[in-house]
DNA sequence: TGGGACTTTATAGTTGACTAGAGAGTTTAA
DNA sequence: TTAAACTCTCTAGTCAACTATAAAGTCCCA
């Protein structure tokens, strides 16, 4: 009676706001499925909305499609043990946190960049040339 | 008399950890100069030693060589008034920051998912499936 | 029944940040 | 002095993550 709702490629790509050609490039990289119809047309069900949604997550965050595939494929064979998966994560997480650390440590630097020139120039004059970059070298 | 030391390209490569080829690809862009030399080899100064580890720190967090270019460049032809400059810094550093709280945030997400199912799981079985992706989705 | 919107595969092109190699000249240390 | 090591330019290739296009088939609705 009820069937679980069928989404086209299309479907999924208005949903996502993700390009129909990546969604293929991402199921010919195993990290989406799909089932086919009589037709040869892809069909999703309404959880790969929320996958993709989860793959432009990571891969905003600086994680690589592979990356990504570490953790998702593991769940798409749906034979590995947990605790693989478990570390998978607790990697990126740590990943994660040191680079969280490495850009704080980066946006101070630029701060700090960004302050010592507002005190030598309080009150900068039209045509001043910038010594910013040579009188306080960074990330030496 | 003392003549400021002029290292090749090759000094550089070595002292920063940069090949060769990546230098002259940086010089293509406008993000590191040097002289010529009658021989027409390249000399650089021992500030460009400095200036590479920038770039190098830049990138590693996420900028592109074009965003570093965007500051250097600035610098390199030193005809710009500061607040310009000062404005570009800026920028960068709320980049920075907002992509920092992205990535707390994502943290947290992987946290819970990690930790929710730790919950569920207190001695994982071998031979479990792992049902971790699917009953937990992230960043829906 | 038609036609526009959608789908398929396959191939090729794009961008960023390089690396690799050829072929030629230069420097340097034994 | 000569050979290894280094440098030059130029062209081509690589990798990731796509986008674009062609040629063909399918769906849907007025």
């Amino acid at each position: 009676m009820v069937v679980a709702t069928r989404l086209k490629i299309g479907d999924v790509a208005k949903q996502t706001g993700v390009a129909v050609g990546a969604l293929r490039y991402y199921e010919s990289l195993g990290l989406l499925s799909s089932e086919r119809g009589d037709n040869g047309y892809r069909y999703y069900s309404p959880e790969a909305v929320h996958q993709v949604q989860f793959i432009k997550k990571a891969q905003a965050l600086g994680f690589s499609l592979e990356d990504v595939g570490d953790v998702l494929n593991v769940h798409q064979r749906g034979d590995v043990p947990c605790e693989f998966v478990r570390s998978l994560l607790q990697d990126k997480i740590q990943q994660l946190e040191a680079q969280i650390q490495q850009m704080m440590a980066f946006k101070a630097d630029l701060e700090q960049y960004r302050d010592r020139w507002a005190e030598s120039h309080p009150r900068p004059q039209p045509g001043d040339i910038c010594p910013l970059i040579e009188t306080v070298p960074l990330g030496a």
